[in-house]
DNA sequence: CGGGTGACAACGT
DNA sequence: AACGTTGCCACCC
C-alpha cells in the first residue's frame, strides 16, 4: 500500500476513534472529520477491511442522518444496534433516533413564540 | 483502458 | 417514502 493510502487509512481510523461514547457520525461526517470530504465510501471500505472489529467503535458510524447501513435485520446490524442501545442510544426500524435534546421543527416554533 | 462493485451522500422526481 | 442519477474513489477482473 502506498504511503498517501495508509495516511488516509490512519486518518480515517482516528476520526472513527474519536468518536465520543453515546454518539454517532455519519460516513460522510467521518470523512469530512479526516480531512476527506466527499469520500464516505473510503470510509465503508477501510472499515470493512480493517478487521478490528473488537477495538474500533465501529458501531458509532452510521449512514446519513443515522441510517443504520447493513440489510435491515441481518447480524451485523442487530449487533450495531445492540451496541448503540447500550450506550444509551435508541433506534427505531434500521435508524438511530437522535437523541431528545435535538429541537425538531413543532418544538423550535414552540421556543420561538414561547408556546 | 473499460466495466463492475461497494458498511456512501445529495438531489430530483 | 421509494427509487433513479450522479458524484466519489479504491480495487478487481
Amino acid at each position: 500500500m502506498s504511503d498517501l493510502a495508509q495516511q488516509r487509512v490512519s486518518a480515517i481510523l482516528k476520526a472513527v476513534r474519536g468518536i465520543k461514547r453515546g454518539t454517532f457520525a455519519s460516513y460522510g461526517e467521518v470523512a469530512r472529520r479526516a480531512g476527506l470530504p466527499g469520500r464516505a465510501r473510503l470510509v465503508g471500505t477501510v472499515l470493512r477491511d480493517s478487521g478490528d472489529m473488537k477495538s474500533l467503535p465501529w458501531h458509532r458510524v452510521t449512514g446519513a442522518g443515522g441510517r443504520i447501513a447493513f440489510p435491515v435485520g441481518s447480524r451485523p446490524a442487530r449487533e450495531q444496534i445492540r451496541r448503540l442501545e447500550r450506550e444509551g442510544l435508541k433506534a427505531r426500524g434500521n435508524r438511530v433516533v437522535q437523541k431528545p435534546s435535538a429541537a425538531s421543527p413543532r418544538t423550535l416554533d414552540a421556543l420561538l413564540w414561547k408556546l
